[in-house]
RNA sequence: GGGCGAAUAGCUCAGCUGGUUCAGAGCGCCUGCCUUACACGCAGGAUGUCGGGGGUUCGAAUCCCUCUUCGCCCA
């Protein structure tokens, strides 16, 4: 602001409408240009930490992201304004199946194999097309308004994130925690690639129950042999045995009997096993070591052969030996009705009954799972989940809301070891080499010969898993196992803020990881955010097509809008539906609020012209009323949005600053304030400077929701000097408060709004301005009354207001105050008596009820005897308001002449 | 089969430690207003078996039990 005597010119006067499209991106890159979301690891501040669950490089922002990161960046630019040196630290993740996925799909349309064009080849396309596509999420973020320190943005393959994710392996390998291991794995036979316990989901099928008759392999008896039931009869041809339960009276004796095979003459014993469920199916049980987990740890009873694996990779019939040629590289599905025609037709088949059981389909192709024998690289969970599980009971980690809490502990107290290899190229490649001698050397870097034996080596084909380098991303991201400056200073971190499907793929993963590599939490606090969904209540996805774009909702409402309604709707951790059909339904609420403050902004801007003199040099002894009341109302929000915000109630830090910004300042205060403002009555200055300190108050305690506009408007208050998002926090300043002014406002609240509606109930012309006159119940709203009398007369259109005016004869209509003080607007002949008696005796009506329910709880001995004594007081205190408003209503029925 | 969550106004949701913020907010709806910051606005208004039932308590939307419906997770 100028400060040249003309005292005008300087700055430009705001536009009547908020315009977010022409403030944003500038007000971002002022942030960017001053360094504000860039940690300093130097800082004396106490640091706050979060680093951002990375999404997939080749990801486009949908309104999950949208939500996830605004719930971030409003944490971190709450610390940030409360003094702490902040890190929003951000990245993406090179989510190696679905980009695998994308790449072969591409090579498929040109008729190609990853085989045929071969592993370089192959790679360098994903490199290419993760450059096309990547990165750009992270551009997108900056339009939310995400405070990132984009100085240390990190990608989970880059080189030394990639020799984290090694040095893990080799460490895990030599404590004896990471293993190859020989054991039944889910396959996904479209994806081609072994699978995760949680990569594998189960989904409710309603399935068959094939029950299936093996003959007698001595051929003694055409009906003889024994009934199993399978879901799965494809797999019979890989079965080795079959087992019932040795204290199954039922099956008594049969062990050591041989057994054929249906449709394929294989002979194979009956054996018996403590571990057979005796009342599933009919008891007797085939055991199909290669293609089920629990029937390999049977198997394990009676070792010596390889069991036999009998489909291919991709899920068709092999072709073994033990498969019959007819079916052999058929479909497994296709293979499993045709065998089930070819039992039918050998009489083979008992009986068919339907089944429902929970079937284990691919989580990113949703193909069904096949169990299969193969070797994969397993982590050892056990030893890392006890301490993750003992810190979290500790209380060293917590959850938001906090019943998600159990789900990690029931997952962490029933873990299993983690397959870590995933058979395809992309991603982090398994540092382990094998000699022709079967050696394996696990190292960082590539030896030059096997450890063991000096043979020539070769590196295992396979890649780890996706979730396994993102366990490493709280450390890795700051240079680990470097002993960083950064590492030093940002770890552990605070809080991380994610969606509860991924607790157990990543969360957890990350609390063992820390906690094994570095001694330490990787976050103490676990946000989870709900989902987002349409007004169908049904998950935004892009197969539903139910998505909202949130760049188009930036683009048409603004950031700030898109930021406050998804604060707003829902407490974190809850679910919110947002409507995709009318985008006006879901945002408009959050421009029209952008607006409004805009407008009190500009209002209140557009009366001063220097700054504002600041509040502590104001004689305390010049506030009106109004003042008093403002002030107090801004030190009460001040406190509880920051006590919201803390305690991660980010809705009602959202909800208790709108009430204030709107309700209060806009609605009340400005409107009283008018007068002085345009100098019809004295006290300009001390408005000016209450109106700047409660705007100050207001911008900074609305900025971590809505950063743009509060910034902006930052930027036009005189004497503002420096960035919003820079400022320190307001203190709440208990001298401030001032409980009396509150009541008091009240009642002048009330008086007004009651005339208000007496005007409006008898349609008195807007701006017909009316007598009234008020009797105050008590010396309180006495003093009320006549403090603000001007404001009342303003705000209610009152030519002349009477305060404590003897009883008048004239007709008019009665209102009665919550506080007993009597309104009387006379209306002449404007008024129908009867009516008016009619109104105002049930008006009594309802109070002489509230006098009984009252009377009868304080006359009720029990209640107090055992109440608390304010509790007591709080309902005697109504009985003599209600009493108060009994008589004020009598007296106006009798002069109103009523029967 | 085990566990968790939800059910409050037409819609989306608050209601935390049981008690005047206890029945709320926003949207929508009705009435009247372009009142000189804002019609993206102002003023006023209507709307509820707090899912059903039982219990604890002086007092329950809130705590306990139970049932119903919906959703999620685990096996």
């Amino acid at each position: 602001m100028s400060d040249t005597p003309t005292g005008a010119a300087a700055r430009p006067a705001l536009p009547p409408q908020y315009d977010p499209s022409s403030v944003e991106s500038g007000t971002y890159r002022r942030w960017l240009d001053a360094g504000v979301f860039t940690a300093d690891p130097g800082s004396p501040k106490a640091p706050y930490v979060i680093v951002i669950p990375p999404p997939n490089v080749t990801d486009v922002l949908h309104m999950g992201h949208g939500l996830n990161n605004t719930l971030q960046d409003i944490l971190i630019r709450f610390e940030r304004m409360r003094g702490r040196e902040t890190l929003w630290l951000p990245g993406s993740d090179h989510a190696a199946i679905a980009t695998h996925t994308v790449i072969e799909r591409q090579l498929k349309k040109e008729g190609k194999t990853r085989q045929e064009v071969g592993r370089t080849a192959f790679l360098e396309r994903v490199h290419a097309y993760q450059k096309e596509k990547g990165g750009i999420i992270l551009e997108q973020l900056k339009a939310l308004g995400a405070s990132c320190d984009w100085t240390r943005t990190r990608f989970t393959l880059d080189d030394e994130y990639s020799g984290a994710v090694r040095h893990v392996f080799v460490t895990l390998h030599q404590q004896g925690l990471m293993y190859r291991g020989h054991r039944v794995i889910h396959w996904c036979p479209s994806c081609l690639t072994s699978l995760s316990d949680e990569e594998a989901e189960f989904h409710d099928t309603e399935g068959k129950l094939y029950h299936i008759r093996y003959p007698r392999a001595d051929g003694a008896t055409d009906k003889g042999g024994v009934i199993v039931a399978t879901t799965r009869p494809e797999t019979m041809f890989g079965d080795v045995a079959v087992v019932y339960h040795p204290e199954d009276e039922r099956f008594a004796g049969m062990r050591g009997q041989m057994v054929e095979i249906p449709l394929s003459g294989t002979v194979i014993p009956v054996e018996t096993h403590t571990a057979v469920e005796r009342g599933f199916g009919t008891g007797m049980l085939k055991v199909t070591p290669a293609h089920d987990p629990n029937d390999f740890e049977i198997a394990k009873a009676w070792p010596g052969t390889e069991p036999p694996i009998i489909m291919t990779e991709d899920g068709k019939m092999s072709a073994g030996d033990r498969v019959p040629v007819a079916l052999r590289g058929m479909d497994r599905f296709a293979a499993r009705k045709k065998i089930v025609e070819q039992l039918e037709q050998a009489g083979l088949l008992v009986k068919i009954e339907t089944h429902q059981h929970a079937v284990r389909r691919c989580y990113r192709c949703d193909t069904v799972v096949e169990p299969r024998l193969s070797d994969q690289w397993f982590v050892k969970m056990k030893p890392l989940a006890d301490r993750a599980l003992a810190e979290f009971r500790k209380g060293r980690i917590r959850f938001i809301p906090e019943h998600w809490g159990s789900v990690y502990e029931r997952w962490l107290s029933e873990i299993r070891d983690w397959n870590v290899s995933r058979q395809i190229w992309f991603g982090h490649r398994i540092p382990a080499w094998y000699c022709p001698d079967g050696h394996i050397t696990v190292a960082e870097s590539t030896p030059p010969a096997c450890a063991e034996c000096g043979k020539t080596v070769r590196q295992d084909d396979d890649v780890l898993d996706t979730w396994f380098s993102s366990g490493l991303w709280p450390f890795a991201t700051l240079g680990w196992p470097k002993k960083t400056r950064d590492l030093a200073r940002f770890y552990p971190g605070h809080s991380l803020v994610t969606g509860a499907d991924i607790i157990f793929f990543w969360v957890a993963r990350m609390v063992m990881l820390g906690y094994h590599f570095l001694d330490e939490r990787p976050f103490e606090t676990v946000v989870l955010n709900g989902i987002v969904r349409d007004n169908q209540h049904r998950k935004m996805s892009k197969s539903l097509g139910n998505g909202i774009d949130p760049l188009e909702v930036i683009k048409r409402y603004g950031a700030d809008a898109l930021r406050y309604v998804m604060t707003v709707t829902a407490p974190v951790g809850t679910d919110l539906a947002l409507d995709n059909q009318d985008l006006e339904v879901s945002f408009a609420p959050g421009r029209n609020f952008a607006n409004k403050l805009w407008n009190a902004a500009r209002f209140t801007l557009s009366n001063f012209e220097t700054a504002p003199a600041p509040l502590s040099s104001i004689d305390p002894a010049r506030f009106e009323l109004a003042d008093r009341w403002i002030l107090s109302r801004c030190h009460r929000v001040i406190a509880s949005a920051t006590e919201a915000y803390a305690r991660f109630r980010l809705n009602d830090a959202g909800t208790d600053v709108y009430q204030f910004i709107w309700h209060d300042l806009a609605d009340w205060y400005l409107e009283q304030a008018k007068p002085r403002l345009y100098g019809t009555t004295p006290g300009g200055d001390v408005a000016r400077s209450i109106l700047a300190h409660v705007f100050s108050a207001s911008l900074q305690l609305l900025h971590p929701v809505m950063p743009f506009i509060t910034e902006e408007l930052w930027g036009h208050f005189p004497g503002a000097s420096g960035l919003l998002a820079r400022t320190s926090w307001p203190a709440p300043d208990s001298r401030l408060l001032d409980t009396e002014a509150e009541n008091r406002f009240a009642r002048v609240q009330a008086l007004i709004t009651a005339v208000r509606t007496i005007r409006a109930e008898y349609g008195i012309e807007p701006g017909k301005g009316i007598r009234a006159s008020v009797e105050p119940a008590n010396t309180d709203a006495l003093e009320a009354f006549n403090a603000e009398q001007r404001t009342i007369e303003r705000l209610g259109k009152i030519s002349h207001l009477v305060i404590s005016g003897g009883p008048s004869n004239e007709v008019g209509t009665h209102a009665v105050l919550e506080d007993g003080s009597g309104v009387f607007v006379p209306l002449g002949d404007a008024i129908d008596v009867g009516r008016e008696c009619a109104r105002l005796s049930d008006e009594l009506a309802r109070i002489e009820k509230q006098i009984t329910t009252v009377a009868a709880t304080l006359a009720n001995e029990k209640f107090i005897g055992r109440a608390p004594a304010e509790v007591i007081e709080k309902e005697r205190a109504r009985e003599r308001s209600a009493r108060e408003q009994r008589e004020a209503l009598a007296g106006k029925l009798i002069v109103l002449g009523c029967g």
